[in-house]
Parts: C-alpha cells; sequence; structure tokens
DNA sequence: TAGATTGTTAATCGATTAACAATC
DNA sequence: TAGATTGTTAATCGATTAACAATC
C-alpha cells in the first residue's frame, strides 16, 4: 500500500519526509562543530519557514528552549528514533542484478543500524555464489525465510513481471515493509503494508517536465 | 533550485507528480488492448477519485468525451508531450561508478527518446575505457563539453563531496536540469536550474518511519 | 531584567473533492 | 431521446504560515 494511502497518521506524510532532510541537516550542523541552533537560522540554511521547522520538531517531542533554540544532540536523537534509527530492523534482498548489488553495498552506508539478512534471486547461475558477503539464495525459499526469521523489510529489485509474484510471497509471509524499486506499482491486499517506490522512470519524467515547461514558456505555439 | 521551491508553476508539482503514473497505467491499459476508459474506472484502478483525474487530465488538453470518457492514444500522447517526451533532450552522466553504471543501463530504457551524450568521472583509471558504449571523459572537461553541445540535462551520480563543485561546473556552463543521486542537497544560485533528487537515505528513513510507527503502537511507552 | 525564541493556536493558502450544467 | 460522463466552478479539507503568550 502506498505510503499516502496509509491510515492512521498521527503525523502527516509531509512532516515524515522532512524527517530525514532535517536529520541530514543536523548531522552537517555536528560535523561543522555546532551545537545548538534556533528555528530562524534553521531555516534559513534549509529553505523552510522557522515556523514549520517548529511545527515539525514539536512532532518529536519538545527539545527546544526559549529565548535559546534548540540543542542539536538530543534534537538529532528524537528525529532518528521518530525515524525508527534505533530499533534494529531487519532486511532482505530480493534481486541480486546490478541494481540490487548497489543497493547492497549503499545499504550499509544509508542505512546504518538496520541489519541485510540475505540476498534472493531466481537466476540459477548466481544462486550459491556471494555477493558483498552473503550467499545469494533461491527465491523458492524467500517466504519461509522470511516467516523464519521475522525480516521486517524487503528490498524489492527484480524485474518488473517478477514485482507481483515476489510481493505476494512476501506479504503472506508476513513481511511489514517494501522498498520497492521495480518502476511498476505492487499490490499487498487487505493488510496496510506500507510500500515505498523508487520509480527512476517517474523521477526522471518529473525533471523532464520541467524542461518542456520552460521551452513551452519561450515559444508558445 | 528544488522542484518545490520553483517559481511560476502553471501546474502544481502534485500534478506534475502523477503524470508519470498516468503514463504507465495508460501504457498498462494499452498493452492490455483497452482503447478507452472512464475517470470512473481509470480511477478505481489507480485509486484516484474521478474527480481528480478529470482535473489532472484538463491540463493536458481535452481529451475526453461527455457521456464517453477517454480515447487512451491520444491522452498518453498528450500526457507524453506534457513531460517533454517529444522534445530529444540531451544528457550526460558523471561518475561511472557501480550507480552510474545502472543508471547507465537503465537510461535507455527509463528515457526513450532521451539521448545520452557522453559520460564523465574523476578517476584516471576509468578514463579511457568504454562503459556502456561510451568512453569515459575526465570531469576537467565537462564544463566545455556541456557548453559546446548545449546538454540540457545533467545525471550526478558522484560521491557526496564532489557533488557541489561539479554542480558548480554544470550551472555555470549553461546545464538546464539536474538529476542528482549524491544523497546531499546541491545548490544551483540565482539561476532556476531544476533539480529532481533521488536520496535513497531519504526514501528508505521515510518507510523506517512506518514500521517504528506500528511498534510503538503496538506497544506505547 | 530585557531580549530572544519556543510551542501552539488562529489565519491563510492551496489542493482535493463534490456538484452540476453542458453535451456526446 | 435518455443515459453517461466530461470540464469546470464551488465547497471542503488539509497543510503551511503568522501571531503571540509563555518563558528561558
Amino acid at each position: 500500500m502506498r505510503l499516502g494511502q496509509l491510515q492512521s497518521m498521527d503525523v502527516s506524510l509531509h512532516v515524515i519526509r522532512r524527517l530525514p532532510r532535517y536529520l541530514r541537516e543536523l548531522d552537517d550542523l555536528m560535523s561543522e562543530g555546532v551545537r545548538h541552533i534556533s528555528s530562524i537560522e534553521l531555516g534559513r540554511r534549509m529553505g523552510f519557514t522557522p515556523s514549520q521547522i517548529r511545527q515539525d520538531f514539536s512532532y518529536c517531542g519538545a527539545f527546544g528552549v526559549q529565548g535559546y533554540g534548540y540543542s542539536i544532540p538530543p534534537l538529532r536523537e528524537g528525529v532518528a528514533k521518530m525515524l525508527g534509527m534505533d530499533r534494529d530492523y531487519s532486511a532482505v534482498l530480493i534481486g541480486a542484478g546490478k541494481l540490487g548489488r548497489v543497493l547492497l553495498e549503499h545499504f550499509s552506508e544509508v542505512a546504518k543500524g538496520y541489519h541485510l539478512r540475505a540476498v534472493f534471486d531466481s537466476d540459477c547461475a548466481l544462486i550459491g555464489s556471494k555477493i558483498g558477503g552473503h550467499a545469494v539464495r533461491s527465491v523458492s525459499g524467500l517466504g519461509a525465510f522470511v516467516e523464519k526469521n521475522k525480516i521486517d523489510i524487503a528490498i524489492l529489485a527484480v524485474p518488473k513481471e517478477q514485482a507481483q509474484p515476489v510481493a505476494d510471497a512476501l506479504t503472506e509471509s508476513g513481511i511489514r515493509a517494501i522498498w520497492n524499486f521495480t518502476n511498476t506499482e505492487i499490490e499487498t491486499g487487505e493488510k496496510e503494508i506500507p510500500v515505498e517506490d523508487v520509480h527512476f522512470s517517474d523521477s526522471f519524467l518529473t525533471l523532464s517536465y520541467f524542461l518542456a515547461q520552460a521551452d513551452r514558456e519561450k515559444s508558445p505555439k
């Protein structure tokens, strides 16, 4: 189920999507040696209004001090906690093609604190070989593995055609979230399983729209 | 400049981001042999309200017929045209690492009708070698190439540290849009150059939020 | 204390949905 | 013609911004 469709959102999806940006900015500030900041100054850096920043942070618990601003270390931890970075979630990668391998490599940086438990593929030539320290397993064992090991997150990097069958296997075996790189929409049925789509083609075309629009404005016909 | 911050949007970013989804759905319908559809039926398939679909399509020109619905082929072309898919835009890839190579490979599928003109990297070991039919060039020649060949789009897949310097070279030499995979924000100065960010880490953490939220709801403490 | 800045409530702005006249 | 469905205007809903009392 696409994130936007999910029910019971205490915090709006708009706010949630800004949290990782705050995290990056706060980490940058930390590495610059800055230890506190006001919503005005942070807003100036990030291109947000101070109001929005105060609103957003109020969802992460109260870390501000009147007349002084925010103390960065606890605020950073508050945001990280909201994002579940302290919860030791486990993941599996399905699809050990080129994209899968890139994700595998990035995963340790991108997702510090999360645990990649296994890699699956349907290609017999790959099964058994080692990729990034993980023996590639056959997708035929995917459901059993997810169920037995109570895997939280599936990273889906298989070809379009396999997206839905693999998603079905995952939902049946109790997966809790799907990170979807297949450039296609997947159905997860009744259960409210969050699916985060990373559709390269959609992203590219969005950018292309702005070029086309600029050209239309230049020479309207 | 992030897309959300751009001025002069005739059509809101929300609508623009739905256009590629419509395109995919319409292509799916075409390949199923369907040639016309009502906003009600399309809404049912996509999880949108019929109102929204009619609103969105009205921006692409009028393709509907009262009492009948939409004729898919011209609607599909109308959406594609809005997205600039008929405009022969040119692109360069900067960063021939693993991610860059995946993007290169996907580019021909993802971006049919767009032309990849060159690949750049700063690694001497890579320069001169061929990747996906393109000789890898030194980034030192990036600005001159973009300027001379009037390149429209830069695909930025370099390490974080190089993101801003490369972006500076690009903006100075007249690039028109940047597809940014560096997991960091880039500044483009005065000119309103659209930047589309694909931040894997942000996307992953957004998904992680929903897991954490589900757990918080289960055992509030 | 005075100045600064938060957290939160109220006002505004924008996006989505509903309604309906137009019409195929 | 009658039924269906569009395109568009009005109503609603939700997100962002402004304002301000609380207070460090």
